[in-house]
DNA sequence: ATTTCTAATTGCGATTTTTCAATCTGTTAA
DNA sequence: TTAACAGATTGAAAAATCGCAATTAGAAAT
């Protein structure tokens, strides 16, 4: 249930430049020379924290993928977001007396690095940089989500996964890893295991994806953005 | 195609407090003394901006409601955002060299206020309060959002049609404005025109609903509330 | 190598939603 | 008042997706 690794020193952090703090100037680093955070590791399946809790953290995400989900009353759930490495998350702590939004479950073994929400409030009262920051990553989100939304509404299922499989390996040729189960991927896009497992199988047959332990490679990326485009 | 009503004196507006300046203190509000924005009304249908052009101005909505829409290839829309009285749209301006992510549209006829993003970020740097301001709405953006994201993606047609009524008319028991078109309500929920217009005319038969000139009303509302929960 | 377990696949009927076409309704303009 | 028109409604058939059940594949454990 979540290793400490260490204390985090962000001054020297490895991902600082992706990370909020990549925005600060040099004289400004200052500000964060005695800022606390603890880098912590999870196995893949763990949950970080759960929707409704009231603890006041908030996340950097250093190495590997998070889901945020949301259940509704049977018990569905849709993935509303993969958060990515340099990703922040669990940011509606920053509104006053809000409650995470969100189930945060690691998909495979991830490191991260948590902030205090107090902290970093102060922080954002001394430097504008990053609260600047922080509204462009808010900003950035609400596009992200936006898209998702507009993909979810729009197309049909197979287009939706062809997006997905797209927006997932980005401009790679290579096998590139593909932690999300069948039903995650449908959860993700609002569709049942059957239907994202039939499209994946077709396109497997027919050569157009490639897929081996855990890693998947686009062999005809044009056939699936004709998919995307034409349905 | 929008007339110029005034000057708009931020200092003594009336939706002030509801306002992006809702959050300054007595002492900060020489900030806004020369800040100028506009006060412009559009007719029912007018297009404020569209996907892609690239003014530096950002808006508060007065009076009436907005629909921000993104189409795709086909030409397909879907609504994203349905904006309301006190709310700020066109944001996306903030994050340098975006260019607007939406078309938006007016409802009705509208109010707005037109302000400079320039002017925007200038006072940005200067008040930290008006920094979290804006900060707020957008993470109060990203949750509208994804609740939206999840409505869509999880449940079947009556159920978010109901959930959309539900949502739209409040805790009213009286008849409510309803400015969009089946259409548009189709647009928003990712379905079509004549599956909203089936369900609308059912709960009509069944006086769950009821409609004239315009508006809305909500009979039953248990009824809606166990179609969103059981389906 | 064998067992065990979970995820993925496949078939098939049921259900939901779309699509196309026809009709109806209400509003606006003349 | 009537004509014209756009939005709303309805029917019927097609298409898409779901939901259940059976089977298969693959990974981890013994």
């Amino acid at each position: 249930m979540g290793t400490l690794v260490g204390q985090g020193r962000c001054l020297t952090c490895p991902i600082r430049p992706q990370s909020l703090f990549g925005c600060l100037e040099e004289k400004e680093l200052k500000l964060i020379e005695d800022f606390q955070t603890r880098i912590i590791k999870f196995d893949a399946g763990d949950t970080i924290y759960t929707e409704g809790e009231r603890l006041g953290l908030i996340y950097t995400l250093r190495a590997g993928h998070v889901k945020l989900t949301k259940f509704n009353s049977e018990g569905n759930a849709q993935i509303v977001r993969l958060v990515k490495p340099g990703d922040l998350f669990g940011y509606e702590k920053l509104i006053a007396d809000a409650s995470y939004m969100h189930t945060a479950e690691a998909l495979e073994e991830i490191e991260l690095c948590q902030l205090s929400v107090d902290n970093l409030n102060k922080l954002r009262g001394e430097s504008s940089a990053v609260n600047q920051a922080i509204t462009e990553r808010a900003l950035m989100q609400v596009m992200r989500t936006e898209e998702h939304l507009t993909q979810v509404g729009l197309l049909k299922s197979k287009a939706r996964l062809a997006w997905f499989l797209l927006d997932w390996v980005g401009n790679s040729d290579e096998p590139v890893a593909m932690p999300l189960s069948r039903r995650e991927l449908g959860q993700y896009l609002g569709l049942t295991v059957e239907t994202i497992s039939r499209h994946f199988a077709e396109w497997k047959r027919q050569s157009i994806v490639a897929e081996k332990q855990g890693t998947l490679q686009i062999l005809e990326r044009d056939t699936l953005n004709e998919v995307v485009t034409s349905e």
